[in-house]
RNA sequence: GUGGGUGUAGCUCAGACCGGUUAGAGCACUGGGUUGUGGCCCCAGAGGUCGCGGGUUCAAAUCCCGUCACUCACC
């Protein structure tokens, strides 16, 4: 069954050292989710992964339901079994798809109206179905079916969004019948404080097993990340874990642990990998630049994974340029490391009450 | 050898008939971006004595002559 545990706030910040506890494991947090939208973390097999120290992935219910289908999951075992990861699993429930990949964006009071992507038929998304998709995928965390509005959007329209994702966690909560699914309700609301607060006021009342943020990361000014994670958080339950959906960059992702955040996800190490920027600890380096066809070293020389210790920055261009697949597992095995290292760093720091000079150390590489 | 076709950016080609701002595109290349994922995509940049030589003209990638290269057809 689901439960989390604060094993410690730091003395000089909001940091919290926490445990959440799950049916197939337990997550030490702060923690980071690599994305695995389709059931796989691109190019990656489920032992690496693990590897390289994280404890819980994000899969996408939509696009379960959609590709296999979420029956054929479940017939198969589940999941867990299905991609062969015994640890924790989130899901997101599809609410962001609707913002980010379907033109016919058609949002009613009973659900998300989407248009596939793969076949064009149609398909009703409502807030019964989406929890029905995720307890057959039994997952260890369901999200709820949320509206993320664009942004920018008008805070009237945002009021009137915000009521219905109200409504819709409401709908989510009722349709449960699978008690090892723990769900999350999502705050929206855009940059309007007094719309998050909202938001995050009518969730509580409902009662989750834990808060995500949501609709942040969306083309907004990142002192607005800051701002809204920073003026909505006093909203959310102390004992409960926070979840800052789709964050961030690394110089980000420390600014909200140090706010009080536990949870996160982002596609930026992993596509990014595939696209050839990587994270070092002197920043960003860029592999497929010119500067590096002839350079022997390592990608980071403090690095100690697999791709660090095994090839050069000019071989590494090389397998780029000539688009050659083993790339995408080096480079993601080598940005997946530097989270997975980033999250240790930042949980071991908070444990030792250093928290803000870690921190402070990895926004420099931000460059800001 | 004779006749035709083609030579414009690294590559594939527009532009030529009908001469007129700073010769364009796609791809490649260089740099930047990427925030609940298609490996894409977006932004910016560099790169050309228009095969070579001459002529006509106020003005030539464009018209004329010569020449070279490649290519096709026919002896």
């Amino acid at each position: 069954m689901f439960s989390f545990e604060i094993l410690k706030k730091e003395s000089g910040s909001g940091a919290r050292l926490g445990r959440i506890h799950t049916p197939h494991g337990t997550v030490d947090t702060p923690a980071f989710m690599p994305v695995a939208t389709q059931a796989t973390v691109k190019s990656l097999t489920p032992d690496e992964v693990e590897a390289l120290g994280f404890e819980m992935l994000i899969v996408n219910a939509y696009h379960m339901y959609l590709r296999p289908g979420h029956e054929v999951v479940k017939k198969l075992g589940g999941l867990h079994k299905f991609m062969s990861w015994n640890h924790p699993v989130t899901t997101d429930s599809g609410g962001f798809q609707a913002l980010s990949l379907s033109k016919t964006r058609k949002i009613k009071e009973e659900g998300i109206v989407f248009q596939s992507h793969l076949d064009g038929s149609r398909h009703l998304l409502t807030p019964e179905k989406c929890v029905e998709i995720q307890e057959s995928l039994g997952v260890d965390i369901m999200m709820c079916l949320d509206e993320c509005p664009p942004y920018p959007s008008t805070e009237k329209y945002m009021k009137k969004s915000v009521e219905l994702t109200t409504r819709w966690a409401g709908l989510c909560k009722n349709a449960r019948r699978r008690p090892e699914s723990a769900l999350f309700g999502i705050v929206q609301g855009g940059i309007y404080p007094e719309m998050r607060r909202l938001s995050a006021e009518g969730l509580t009342d409902i009662g989750f097993d834990g808060y995500a943020l949501g609709g942040l990361g969306i083309g907004e000014d990142p002192a607005a990340t800051y701002e809204i994670t920073e003026s909505t958080l006093p909203y959310l339950p102390e004992g409960s874990p926070r979840y800052l959906m789709g964050i961030g960059r690394p110089e980000d992702i420390v600014t909200a642990v140090s706010m009080g955040v536990d949870l996160f996800d982002c596609v930026i190490p992993t596509r990014n990998a595939r696209n050839g920027t990587l994270f070092t600890s002197h920043g960003k380096l860029v592999i497929k630049n010119a500067r590096y066809a002839e350079d022997g070293g390592p990608v980071d020389e403090r690095c100690g994974c697999y791709t660090c210790r095994n090839f050069s920055r000019a071989y590494l261009r090389h397998l780029y340029m000539a688009r050659e697949t083993l790339v995408l597992r080096l480079l993601t095995i080598h940005n997946l490391n530097y989270y997975g290292q980033l999250m240790k760093e930042a949980r071991e720091s908070i444990a030792q009450d250093h928290f803000p000079v870690f921190a402070s150390r990895v926004k420099s590489l931000g460059g800001e």
